[in-house]
DNA sequence: TCTGGGGTCCTAGGACCC
DNA sequence: TCTGGGGTCCTAGGACCC
């Protein structure tokens, strides 16, 4: 046994405005240019270059509240292209392995890291080295925070966005008071909006505060996730690494609609459509959905038209995978929910309940469910072939053009070999 | 005219039981 | 006038994250 005892290091790697650094690395033209990237729909504002951001363009605006400054300023818009940042996401992922198989992959442009075992008085320069490889291998530019715990790494990363080493440690610095207190509250890692109005309301208003304020009186009046981020940012580790990436609760698949819908038939092409990408999505994990619940919803910000809002949850008797079974309920659900009149703006369902285990089926094993099986795995092989959606249900309205909006689409996939950008080696 | 999509966890309160 | 008390389980909705 080891008699060195090495400070708790956790590092969160974070990807720079992933998605536009995704469609700059096909246009290295648009470096240092404004460059934004539009939700679904051509909706929202979900990612933002530097000079995007100087010029006031805020995360999650919509879009068309945005056009004046986007035209004045030559903003270059995308619409999003999540296959692509998928694809460069997982490309980035792997590097971090080369590097330690410590990880967690925290969301499409995250991840943390331990470095535990690494020396404290050379983990920046590790750090360094990681966000060299990355930049090297992938094109993709990272900031890296560094601490002994979760929270604190994320605010360590926060710091790193505004150095130009793009990283920071927090490793040997004795008081981090100074740089708790330069960090908003609304910026501290699990403080939301309703969180951030409830501690400017008891004069808390930087980390340095929350850090210092009493344990029981967050207890008390907040929740455990409060004083659980409390505790991280007096350095006590509460939030542990999860390595194996567990397997999911639920599975939603929504959209909005490019143009809004009064028609029942075409809201049910689009559940239907829904629960097709849900099912195949759950088989693919070797999932199955204990219940469904579909929901129909009008825009809540318009106020031409009254809001109208609706769910239904159904149970499986027997927790399933099959694709008629997911569309028959959800269609049902869909007919009790369905109300005349209204301008709908999205659909969506969720399965959730979702587990792996075949107990139930084995129970209710026979030809006709061994029939279905093979008809499932036939249907998601060849949609994977060909491309998705080949084999549907007559529902889905396949034959119709999409109701959509994807004006700005670069049109890259990198599946595409002679698109993928040569990166220059540094 | 036009406002994304996909997750997790916690808690309050209802249903039910003895 | 006045209607127990304590426990468990489940779910819907809220808050948070990216």
């Amino acid at each position: 046994m080891s008699s060195i005892q090495h400070t708790k290091k956790i590092a969160l790697v974070d990807c720079n405005s992933f998605y536009v650094s995704c469609e700059r690395l096909f246009k290295p033209s648009l470096n240092k240019k404004p460059v934004i990237v539009l939700s679904n729909n051509d909706g929202c504002i979900i990612s933002r270059s530097i000079e995007a951001k100087a010029l006031g363009i805020k995360m999650g605006d919509p879009y068309f509240k945005a056009k004046n400054i986007i035209l004045k300023n030559k903003v270059h818009v995308f619409s999003s292209n999540y296959a692509l940042y998928g694809d460069m996401s997982r490309r980035v992922m792997r590097t971090l392995k080369y590097f330690t198989q410590e990880i967690e992959i925290y969301s499409i442009d995250e991840a943390f890291l331990d470095l535990t075992n690494f020396p404290d008085d050379l983990v920046e320069l590790f750090g360094k080295k990681i966000r060299s490889t990355i930049l090297e291998w992938t094109g993709i530019p990272t900031s890296i925070g560094i601490a002994t715990t979760k929270t604190l790494s994320k605010i360590a990363n926060h710091v790193a966005k505004k150095e130009k080493s793009g990283v920071v440690s927090l490793i040997n610095i004795k008081n981090i008071d100074s740089i708790l207190e330069k960090i908003e509250i609304n910026d501290v890692w699990g403080v939301g909006k309703q969180l951030t109005k409830f501690y400017i309301r008891n004069n808390i208003s930087n980390a340095k505060q929350l850090k210092n304020i009493s344990n029981t009186w967050i207890k008390k009046s907040s929740n455990v996730l409060s004083s659980r981020t409390a505790m991280e940012l007096r350095g006590i580790s509460c939030i542990s690494l999860e390595k194996s990436q567990s397997k999911r609760k639920s599975c939603c698949v929504s959209r909005s609609f490019g143009k809004k819908v009064e028609n029942y038939q075409e809201l049910k092409e689009s559940v239907t459509a829904h629960c097709l990408n849900a099912a195949e999505k759950i088989r693919s994990e070797s999932l199955f959905a204990k219940s469904i619940t579909v929901y129909i919803r009008t825009s809540p910000f318009q106020n031409k038209g009254i809001y109208y809002s609706n769910s239904k949850t159904m149970d499986f008797p027997i927790a399933t995978d099959n694709s008629f079974e997911i569309v028959k309920n959800a269609l049902a659900g869909l007919e009790f929910i369905f109300k005349d009149g209204y301008r709908y703006q999205k659909s969506g369902i969720i399965l959730s309940g979702l587990s792996d285990s075949e107990k139930n089926q084995n129970l209710f094993f026979n030809k006709k469910n061994n029939k279905i099986k093979n008809l499932m795995k036939s249907i998601d092989l060849t949609n994977h072939r060909y491309g998705r959606s080949t084999l549907s249900l007559a529902d889905a309205g396949i034959s119709k053009k999409r109701n959509t909006r994807k004006q700005y689409s670069s049109k890259i996939d990198t599946a595409d070999f002679y698109l993928l950008p040569r990166v220059r080696a540094i």
